[in-house]
DNA sequence: GTCGGCCTACTCGGATATCAGCTGTCCGAGTTGCCCTGG
DNA sequence: CCAGGGCAACTCGGACAGCTGATATCCGAGTAGGCCGAC
């Protein structure tokens, strides 16, 4: 029960695209090296990210990734359901046909994390300028 | 990134504990098939409860496991603590010596859910007669 | 009758096997910009 | 000069290896209650 540590990286990830203000795109080399891993993995990270049309990619000489256009709505549940998928943190495994009372509880305190997380998008810590 | 089937079992099991009202210890064996897991494997689960203080345990012939007396205070965070720790969720692994302005968003939307695990108790449901 | 030893039904805890998902690597394929060459 | 081919710098995506932690099993040790036999 953790976030897994490509959380971790697409976080960052996201808040050095939407720091950078050349508007060119940057390839995943750089991002790999500000946070110390390998190119090859964070690239599927990005892929997944890129999917959800959060950051846009182009291939090719001077490639990389860039910041889509509606930075102001990306949230860092966005973030995170697009690494660890969308399922409910819990899974009630006995095949009780009637809904388990454990499974409501369990859900009703899991989207009060996520409200929490819906409400904190990049944007703002880009404001604050918060990153080193 | 899910709660691990322990935790359910945990719950499970202490649902069984706190519903049983004849004042005897309750063998592994039982809770086992109830829950249609191996009763080894449980009783691993129940010795972390045990160590916490929820339940008592009782070697010997018709031993087993009953309730602590204080049912009430024991709310679904102190099980689910138990089992999956106490450690935050997510760690930043980036070694910045200045804190990580991710790692303080997490921890606040970690802390609702668990204000809202905190305040359901074990004793509650079984009032409420939840289970078949 | 009663005392003590044995047997049985339990839990406890360590060692170990198994499995799934996360982490990370490798490589071939596709894409794009740029340079270089031939006309 | 300039059009086209080739090259190099990239990403993309699948296949696969390694590792860690969750899941599960096995077994020996300890413990408590009850039974049974000897005195």
């Amino acid at each position: 029960m953790k976030f897994s540590k490509a959380t971790n990286y697409a976080l960052h990830s996201m808040l050095f695209l939407a720091m950078d203000t050349s508007n060119k795109f940057v390839g995943v080399q750089e991002l790999a090296e500000k946070q110390k891993v390998s190119p090859t993995y964070l690239s599927k990270i990005l892929t997944k990210l890129a999917k959800e049309g959060m950051i846009i990619s182009s291939s090719g000489v001077n490639g990389g990734y860039t910041i889509s256009r509606k930075l102001e709505d990306i949230s860092f549940l966005d973030i995170i359901h697009a690494i660890e998928g969308k399922s409910s943190l819990f899974d009630c495994c006995l095949d009780s046909l009637s809904e388990c009372a454990f499974k409501k509880i369990m859900l009703s305190a899991e989207k009060k994390m996520e409200e929490e997380l819906k409400n904190q998008k990049i944007s703002d810590l880009v404001k604050k300028n918060l990153w080193k």
